[in-house]
DNA sequence: TTAGATTTTATCAGTCTTTTCCATTTTCCG
DNA sequence: CGGAAAATGGAAAAGACTGATAAAATCTAA
């Protein structure tokens, strides 16, 4: 009866998992069991089986998972059955990039609003989007009730950006700032920063 | 005398202590408490201590840590006291925004090859560097003894590029390709899919 | 229809991580 | 100088996650 919490860890790689059912129902096939994507995750049978047991039973004893409903229960889970709207700030090289970006719209991604403040880039265009100034933060984010904004802006606007963006509603933040942002609770934060990924590797990569 | 292993994990968040110590030194700080760095960074005391205690003690009861002096270490762990190329693979939108980023070269990182196999592409300059044709992308990475390569192709050619890069003597890689791939135990991988972030952060987002 | 192979599910044990606790050392301040 | 406060580092406890095992269900083929 209670809600049993679910790792965060486990919601983390149900992305992940959905990517590859995708790709596998593109390929024309219908069933697949935890050994097989297993491999092709590169993970183990058991733990797919554990996350995905969180959930309630998608499987069928004898031959594995019916790719389809389970597609359609994990984009039921993650709430990715319906369109969400993004907010990014920053226009630069990155936040254009993004912009442009048809990985978001194939799945369920429309970047709605693009901030920034440089005057020589306000009011131009990024694919269907107008560039608009900063100052209308707030307002346009409000405006559209975005959750969701992403922080392409160089590491010294990037709290201040992020604390105006929370101040407007929004409740989560992808940052491509190289920096640790300070956030409330409430707000979730991720951060993409191939510096950091890139010296983990170099760790290991150093014995040599 | 045995070399205690160290958890991937403890090494992931090395990079971030790193990047937040920087910080601290740039804002002419000389010292800092376990506690102060949690606080900039949203993590515990004790999680640092922890962490950093399994490469020695760097700390002084009662006053913190010398900053200087840890950043060296860290930097010597990670094995960041020399300068590391990488080859970029795939010239679009991202693969030329990440050769043209300021935040490589400054933190140790050269972007030494570029390929991509679109013919108006090769022999054109981003930055200082000229795109190849993939076709020498074996050749040149050994002839460079590169150990670094970053993905940044469509996803239909991600694995065939990875292992090709693999089979040129590539140890590392960090894929922004929204694919799994299939790699050697032996080869490190990392991958950045903003996507998938966006959609972990989904799940949270979803109780309105 | 039945036997055997396959595969999920649930449970439990084991491992890995994080947190707590505390002794010790250093710093600060009157 | 001396006591209180601050801070680390190690040990141990607690917690979280993963992997293994047994049981149940399904499928296939003869």
């Amino acid at each position: 009866m209670t809600k049993e919490v679910v790792p965060d860890i486990v919601i983390a790689r149900l992305p992940r998992y959905l990517q590859c059912l995708n790709l596998m129902a593109k390929e024309g096939l219908h069933t697949v069991s935890s050994g097989v994507l297993a491999e092709r995750l590169g993970t183990t049978a058991a733990q797919i089986r554990k996350d995905l047991s969180y959930f309630g039973g998608f499987g069928k004893q004898g031959s594995g998972y019916p790719i389809y409903s389970l597609i359609e229960a994990l984009q039921e889970i993650l709430n990715l059955d319906r369109i969400w709207q993004v907010a990014v700030v920053g226009a630069g090289d990155l936040g254009r990039a993004l912009t442009r970006y048809q990985g978001f719209p194939r799945r369920g991604i429309e970047i709605k609003l693009l901030f920034d403040v440089d005057p020589k880039l306000v009011g131009t265009k990024v694919g269907s989007i107008t560039i608009q100034h900063v100052d209308y933060l707030e307002k346009e984010i409000q405006h559209h009730g975005i959750k969701i904004g992403v922080l392409a802006v160089p590491a010294e606007y990037a709290q201040l950006m992020a604390d105006r963006m929370v101040e407007a509603g929004i409740e989560g933040i992808l940052s491509y700032a190289p920096v640790s942002l300070i956030l409330p609770e409430s707000v979730h934060a991720q951060h993409i920063d191939p510096v950091l990924q890139l010296q983990t590797m170099m760790y290991y990569l150093g014995e040599d």
